[in-house]
RNA sequence: CGCGGGGUGGAGCAGCCUGGUAGCUCGUUGGGCUCAUAACCCAAAGGUCGAGGGUUCAAAUCCCUCCCCCGCAACCA
């Protein structure tokens, strides 16, 4: 039988759930759905990842435990996936046990292959990124080019991996499989990274403990890849005994698996991970999808916070199913797209209340009106009818390549359709001239309430929740579809209809975003109550004590000389005096203002700044200066010309 | 040559791989309907598809060159 395994990247305990995680998971959860309502035997994985020395770092600063704070964050992720319905068959976190014997049974596979070889790993090492690095990739003062953090020499034993073996194997199978990565440009960036040439993986480590120990290397745990990308098989039983469920969803020939993941983590999983599942023998994923990424729009939305309407907002608002809905209707799957209060609004407005509730509304309304009841047959041959056979093919074929927007998109015909159809026939006026017992308006009616149905049904894999509500509008059960129930003509008869609230009233933007800066600018509580947990970030007390500040050294300074640092934008080298002593001060002002009208000028500097190099340049100390407006643009505080340099500010 | 994304009617985007009437949503204008959440339906206006060159019978789409914008990073100490 066909079996469809799907599954997010598991989430980095590190950080609290964002708009990208919550993206991933509800894409896998649509799909999973999806497939499920055409009849599809399915399974979804998601989970999180919880080693790491960024973790134990993490954890450490915190004064707990690391599984101490992974537990914290899986508590978030529960919450969220409770707050999105989010159908997941499975959690793993790779601190089980499950996972840690499925990890071994895959290393013990690769070790059988004869892939690995302990060597001496040495160079400079980024405690952030947990990754070497060589000369050539830092700079003069050999800071991580990810972090700019110092980073230092290392050398240790480790175990590396053969990557460089499955170059061959891997661009043979990208070729063989061109669905192995979508979209397509992403493949394209893939080969081309393989034909760059591999080298070897480390993948041990002898810094990091929070690990799983390295089978046969006592003091070594697993590199957080070959741990983290092994979930997928591990929550699946590979390596116990009871490995059911591997062989029905993994290593089945009618089995498809397809990893959904952000572009950002593509390298991961369209290269080392079936590099080591060839390695092992096992069978490689059927597919990598890789999404893009959420972009805010700088350009409209304030920086400050009172015009921030945060996800978490918009959830307590207008409920998790609008966000779903927005966050698969408005980016073309694959692409990168932004996400922006007023975009919200609108979709929110236009698709989901004036078009779907609405639709809805009215439909059920005629019904109830003219009848009590749903009619009392559901009528086979009408316009309505026509057009599903036709969206319903649209929205198959978009779906069958992950394009979410096009399958909501085709199912919104199946609405304007309904629409254009009840005010052709003008239902009212038959009720009136023919009353309620008129043959034809059962017809028409069954026709355009069936097709608000099959819209629901089409709809539910993104909307599950209001799919409900829209079943129970028209008589039917408050449960997801079954496979059964996407064909026309299972709107029941003569079932009588109660009164519903609208499913998405109609917001009103202007106020919507007046309250929201009153809200947040006096600082008072939502109206709507407290916004889910699981999306706010722990309170941080930022009060700092006097003490705290008078290590700050302020004092008033007059600038001697300007110029700006070649080759860039924001730089300017400022020569000041301060109080009789004369230093160098780098600030990133040379956007806005001229060299010469900074001679002169008198400005207060931070003047106990540890120094620091800009483009190459030492800068000892800070320049004060006001940010004004959304982007932030610098303006000096004056000093009155008569304040002597050197001056204490307090 | 830092990495990446993009420039398509007023706004936001799709189309580009697999050349052949430029499509969608919002907005605007006019009309229709009054069952429905001031919603819905119909129609119209509005585009040198960033610029130039090339390939071709034919280019938004393929090739080359250039310009501009936006993320991230470098440089906001």
């Amino acid at each position: 039988m066909k079996t469809f395994y799907a599954t997010t990247p598991i989430y980095y305990v590190n950080d609290l759930p964002h708009i990208g995680h919550i993206y991933s998971t509800v894409v896998t959860d649509a799909l999973t759905r999806y497939r499920r309502l055409i009849g599809e035997k399915t399974r979804f994985l998601t989970g999180t990842d919880e080693h790491g020395q960024n973790i134990e770092k993490a954890a450490a600063a915190q004064g707990i435990a690391p599984i101490e704070l992974a537990n914290r964050v899986v508590e978030r992720y529960h919450q969220l996936y409770e707050t999105f319905e989010i159908e997941n068959d499975d959690f793993i976190r790779t601190t089980e046990p499950r996972h840690r014997r499925g990890v071994e049974a895959l290393i013990a596979k690769i070790a059988a292959a004869g892939d690995f070889y302990t060597a001496r790993h040495e160079g400079w090492y980024c405690s952030s990124c947990e990754a070497f690095y060589t000369e050539k990739e830092l700079d003069a003062e050999r800071r991580c080019p990810v972090h700019g953090r110092p980073t230092a020499w290392e050398s240790e034993e480790n175990v590396f991996f053969r990557l460089s073996k499955y170059a061959e194997p891997l661009l043979a199978h990208y070729a063989a499989h061109p669905e192995f990565v979508r979209p397509e440009t992403r493949l394209a960036e893939v080969v081309s990274f393989v034909r760059s040439g591999l080298n070897d993986l480390s993948v041990s480590r002898s810094k990091v403990k929070w690990g799983i120990p390295f089978p046969g290397h006592p003091g070594h745990v697993v590199y957080v890849w070959l741990d983290a990308l092994a979930n997928y098989i591990t929550a699946l039983g590979y390596g116990a005994s009871d490995d059911r469920l591997y062989r029905e969803f993994w290593a089945h020939e009618d089995a498809e698996r397809v990893h959904v993941i952000g572009k950002d983590i593509l390298r991961f999983h369209a290269v080392y991970w079936p590099a080591f599942l060839l390695s092992a023998g096992e069978p490689l994923p059927t597919t990598v999808w890789a999404h893009g990424w959420w972009l805010r729009d700088a350009k409209k939305v304030s920086k400050s916070v009172g015009n921030i309407v945060r996800p978490d907002n918009l959830v307590a608002d207008f409920g998790a199913d609008a966000l779903r809905y927005f966050l698969l209707r408005e980016m073309a799957f694959g692409q990168d797209a932004s996400f922006s209060d007023e975009a919200f609004l609108t979709r929110y407005n236009a698709d989901l209340a004036n078009d779907l509730g609405n639709t809805v509304s009215r439909v059920a309304s005629l019904c109830r009106q003219s009848f009590g009841a749903t009619p009392r047959e559901v009528c086979n041959d009408n316009e309505v009818l026509a057009a599903f056979s036709e969206v319903e093919r649209d929205w198959r074929a978009a779906m069958a390549d992950c394009q979410f927007h096009r399958a909501i998109e085709a199912v919104w015909k199946l609405l304007t359709a309904v629409n254009g159809y009840v005010v052709a026939k003008e239902p009212w006026k038959i009720r009136k001239a023919e009353g309620s017992g008129s043959d034809r308006l059962h017809r028409i009616l069954s026709a355009a309430a069936e097709g608000v149905r099959l819209s629901a049904v089409m709809l539910s894999p993104f909307i599950p929740a209001s799919s409900r509500r829209i079943f129970a509008a028209f008589g039917l059960p408050a449960e997801d579809p079954r496979p059964e129930d996407l064909a026309w003509g299972r709107l029941p008869v003569s079932t009588a209809l109660a009164e519903t609230p609208p499913l998405f009233p109609r917001a009103d933007a202007d106020a919507y975003f007046e309250r929201k800066d009153t809200a947040m600018s006096s600082n008072t509580p939502t109206p709507g109550g407290e916004p889910p947990a699981a999306l706010t970030a722990p309170a941080v007390d930022e009060s700092i004590t006097i003490d705290d500040f008078r290590r700050i050294r302020l004092r008033t300074a007059r600038i001697l000389e300007a110029e700006r640092v070649p080759k860039s934008n924001k730089l300017m080298r400022l020569q000041v005096d301060v109080g009789g002593e004369r230093r160098q001060i780098v600030a990133g002002i040379a956007a806005q203002y001229e060299p010469a009208a900074l001679v002169g000028r008198n400005v207060v500097v931070v003047a106990n700044l540890k120094p620091a190099k800009l483009m190459g340049v030492e800068s000892n100390g800070m320049v004060l200066a006001a940010s004004v407006g959304d982007d932030g643009r610098p303006v000096l505080l004056d000093v009155p010309s008569d304040v002597p340099s050197g001056s204490i500010v307090k």
